[in-house]
RNA sequence: GUGCCUGUAGCUCAAUGGUGGAGCGCCUCACUGUGGAUGAGGAGGCCGUGGGUUCGACCCCCAUCAGGCACCCCA
């Protein structure tokens, strides 16, 4: 083991079993969105840095992006979101797509992190939008297919909520409280970190931000009370809405959701896991300027995001990842020798015809070792053909679960696989 | 960027400063037309790397690299 070069720090490999979940969990996704009518869509991975200058955080770019100088001296990042890459699609055919429009996309990202538990630096996110639009219906329909995920991937009302909030709603409340406009974004921070701190190091932190502790006390107040919801017409309507969608015990409002982006303005939303770690699985909400600050028209639009290091591990630990995913090969034929070579590369053509995941044993070798083989592989099934089933038109199926064996006439061996075969394949 | 923990066989891990072990896995054989079991044998290691202390270092000290966890941040 001297020399192997290493992986890179962050990365992943994934190893077929590995895939095989990814596989799994892709496909649920493509399956939602796609049964909500939103087209899938990708940008490129590479992107001028200028492009996140324009619009995200000083942070995000800066400290956390993979940014390098192309060889033409360009200055170019792996894109760490897909949000501006979204907004300049949009910008660049804004006359030309079908407004409102239902896009969907799932790709890889890049994020220099210091790597642990649930966080990669390269990761996959599913990204997904309704642009054109600004109704409650359209916030609902979004919230409704991260809900209709997280049902379709088994995960209980009990083991996942969706927690909805408003923009609007919070700025409205912190002017009853007179906060100031310009410490709202910092007031924000205090509210994220209300389930993080103790209340005494929560109330000394709000302190430091600039409240008084009338506005503390207001704040704590306003962050406890779960009706605050029925002061805002938009919420009001959301709920109304969002009932009809099948959902509704995945959904509830939820004061202290507040989202870390500036560019939210109006409904926003996170889905977390309820039990020990309460994780944050997806989240996501509307914005009214994404185009607009890239050049475009003023588009309002909803949508939310989801990596997949996260969510995996939510689905791990609740135990909903199903055990068989990978479509491992069904039957494995075996090789006697060199002179039923050929007749066994024959009846694995036949097997193929017949739609069944086969292989061959690449070599003459023992049958022990062969069968070995196959059960490392969790081949359930082998079909043997050696000199005497050879001289009389017959093959062997053997069922590597249950030891039987069986032998049959060639014509009737597809016959004999199937009654062999678990119904599912 | 900050802190804590860990680097020993393919994997999981032991080993009081005095010649490095176990379990599992792997290979061979018992078993040249039949796998999981059993038994017998075998291969496999510069103890992450570089310095230092010591008569002597896997063990103690320093540095460094890598991994894990947490903080920070979370678009």
């Amino acid at each position: 083991m001297a020399d192997i070069v290493r992986s890179v720090k962050g990365t992943r490999d994934f190893y077929p079993d590995g895939m095989a979940v990814r596989r799994w969990m892709f496909d649920i996704i493509r399956d939602v969105s796609t049964r909500f009518g939103y087209q899938e869509y990708e940008g490129p991975c590479l992107e001028f840095l200028d492009l996140y200058a324009a619009k995200s955080g000083e942070e995000l770019v800066k400290e956390q992006s993979f940014v390098f100088s192309s060889p033409g001296d360009d200055m170019l990042t792996l894109r760490p979101e897909l949000t501006p890459t979204l907004a300049r699609m949009v910008a660049q055919k804004q006359y030309e797509i079908p407004l409102p429009l239902r896009w969907w996309s799932i790709g890889p990202f890049w994020r220099y992190e210091n790597p642990q538990r649930g966080r990669t630096r390269e990761f996959y996110q599913w990204n997904i939008d309704l642009v054109g639009t600004e109704t409650a219906a359209a916030d609902a329909e979004l919230v409704a297919v991260a809900a209709t995920f997280l049902k379709e991937t088994g995960l209980s009302p009990d083991q996942v909520q969706i927690y909805v909030n408003n923009r609007r709603l919070m700025d409205q409340a912190f002017s009853t409280l007179k906060i100031a406009k310009e410490i709202r974004p910092q007031i924000f921070k205090v509210v994220d970190k209300l389930d993080k701190l103790s209340e005494k190091e929560w109330r000394t932190f709000a302190m430091e931000s600039g409240l008084d502790e009338i506005q503390v006390d207001g704040l704590l107040e306003l962050l406890n009370n779960g009706e605050l919801w029925r002061d805002s017409e938009e919420l009001v309507q959301f709920f109304e809405l969002i009932k009809t969608f099948g959902v509704e015990d995945y959904i509830a409002y939820n004061p202290k959701v507040i989202r870390g982006l500036d560019y939210y303005t109006g409904t926003v939303f996170e889905a977390f896991e309820l039990g020990g770690q309460s994780r944050a699985i997806l989240g996501g909400g509307r914005y009214d300027n994404l185009v607009s600050d890239v050049g475009g028209m003023r588009l309002p639009g909803v949508g939310f995001a989801m990596g997949d290091v996260v969510i995996e591990l939510v689905l791990q630990d609740a135990g909903m990842i199903p055990d068989r995913l990978e479509s491992k090969p069904q039957v494995m034929v075996t090789v006697f020798n060199e002179n039923t070579l050929t007749g066994s590369l024959q009846i694995a053509h036949i097997l193929r015809e017949a739609g069944y995941r086969t292989v061959i044993y690449p070599e003459a070798d023992k049958m022990g070792k062969q069968f070995k083989y196959a059960d490392r592989l969790d081949i359930p099934l082998a079909v043997i053909l050696g000199p005497d089933e050879m001289a009389n038109g017959k093959v062997a199926v053997k069922n590597l679960k249950t030891r039987e064996q069986v032998t049959v006439n060639q014509p009737a061996m597809v016959d004999q696989i199937q009654k062999f075969l678990p119904s599912t394949p």
